[in-house]
DNA sequence: CGTTTCGTTGAAGAGTGTCAAGGCCAGTGG
DNA sequence: CCACTGGCCTTGACACTCTTCAACGAAACG
């Protein structure tokens, strides 16, 4: 759009000053380290709602690191359904799926206008080889995602609506949060559909189900906009204790359930995951 | 319970002679590589039908490949209900998801009595620094995991009953055949209550469905026996084309789906995933 | 400002879940 | 060897959640 000259300039990378350092990067790296890694992130990358970053299909030559924007990972079943598999934002590393068969196995478009980090896979590759602490980082990273899809997987196979729902805009909240964002409203950046895709619902559960949640005070909703009102409420909801809709079940078993869901000790950052 | 002695004789580990070899090893090691890698795989462990290989909370120390047996990885919500997140037979490296945070986030338990591999992790880090081959084969697997479970991320998020069962009896007898055993007639070792949990059913549905296929020809049932009678029948109810309870749909549109469906390049093993 | 996409809501129906009863099988102990 | 037990599987009837179909309103886009 503009002067590409002057974009190169401006979209050299300078991951020591960049503010989502700690979320991208491993912990503990020496300057050095961090030299080097400048030279592996070789530019950036734009890409405008709607488009894709790859397809599935095309060779896999890079991850990337999402600067600014929002994107959504898909795959697509042999009859054209499609699956929305996560959902991205700034400081998450996309591509990891690529690796396996040097093939992306998924979609990735763009929800928002969106600006990543270029990171070249054969430059990764020499990198690990002279930083081990990198190549443990991104193993890591691998696991966790491992991880992630395990909660997911929880979700789609156990849970109700009001709870994939409840789970989904708590886990909303928690990264923008961490994102220095307001934990209690945000804009959702993807439709009805695409949330619904993720969940395992159909669009008009969805909506159905947001406002049930507005009618009963736990958020209030405004086509893309939600602002929680009610944490507790929301939580209580995941861990299968409340249906809004119901007759609210016996009180004293829900306390005995909260009391026990305050003991398990690991936070896989999926609400609702053990 | 035999003798310790002759036990940990007989279990020294000869990844060289292994017959799994090329389901859990990289192609091209060197003789030499291999070598190392038998320092690396130490010991054998046998664990009994129902015993459990590690558990949600345990410290991550170690991967697994599996020379004998059959297990399923579960996570447990909030509240106590169990998805069990996949299922693992002989070859497969188990214990991924424990690299994320050092602690192993799922529970695996052995459905019979199995016997693994033990790969401790600070050697197998050691390794990874000498050894590039091993490192990305490594990150591969972790690839190849993240792809797998976006097969059922599908699954779960949208397919019937009926799809989910024809895909999960498909694939495993994709993987029975990639092992050399037969790939139209096994034993089940999970009940049905446990493949209700992977594929987000309950069990009576998945019983029911079982009869309706049995009933239907396209396969036969006898509690955990399971013998197919007619793949081209399960792949054509995957694509979605076939239910088999109710009134065939338009037969034109089931072809012209079928071709649509030759088409796709990409081979993810699962299913109905393109 | 028209067109399209997206979101909400209602009514009816399909697909699974729930509850319950009974059968099959392996293991155990008399 | 047989009866007993407990776990697993099957099947039926009914309830319920979610989907489907449809109509309409609101916002986004060119």
């Amino acid at each position: 759009m503009n002067n590409p000259n002057i974009n190169m300039a401006t979209l050299r990378v300078a991951c020591s000053n960049c503010n989502l350092r700690e979320l991208c990067l491993p912990l503990g790296l020496s300057l050095k380290d961090i030299e080097h890694l400048e030279e592996l992130v070789s530019t950036r990358k734009r890409i405008k709602r709607g488009e894709a970053l790859y397809r599935a299909g095309d060779k896999f030559d890079a991850l990337y690191a999402i600067r600014l924007g929002f994107l959504k990972s898909a795959v697509m079943s042999s009859d054209g359904r499609e699956q929305v598999t996560s959902f991205h934002m700034s400081g998450d590393i996309v591509g990891l799926d690529g690796l396996a068969s040097m093939v992306y196995s998924s979609d990735l478009i763009a929800l928002e206008d969106t600006e990543v980090c270029i990171l070249p896979f054969d430059r990764l590759e020499e990198l690990s080889q002279n930083m081990p602490a990198m190549s443990l980082h991104f193993q890591r990273m691998l696991s966790k995602e491992i991880v992630r899809q395990n909660g997911v997987m929880l979700l789609l196979g156990s849970m109700h609506a009001e709870e994939r729902l409840a789970a989904f805009i708590l886990n909303l909240s928690q990264r923008f949060e961490q994102r220095g964002y307001s934990r209690s409203e945000f804009v959702l950046r993807m439709t009805r559909a695409e949330i619904g895709s993720y969940l395992g619902l159909k669009l008009e559960t969805v909506s159905r189900v947001l406002s049930r949640f507005s009618h009963d005070n736990l958020i209030v909703v405004n086509q893309k906009h939600v602002q929680i009102m009610d944490f507790e409420g929301l939580r209580n909801i995941v861990s299968g204790q409340v249906f809004v809709t119901n007759s609210p079940k016996n009180a004293t078993v829900a306390i005995h359930k909260a009391d026990a869901m305050a003991a398990p000790s690991i936070d896989s950052g999926i609400p609702g995951l053990r």
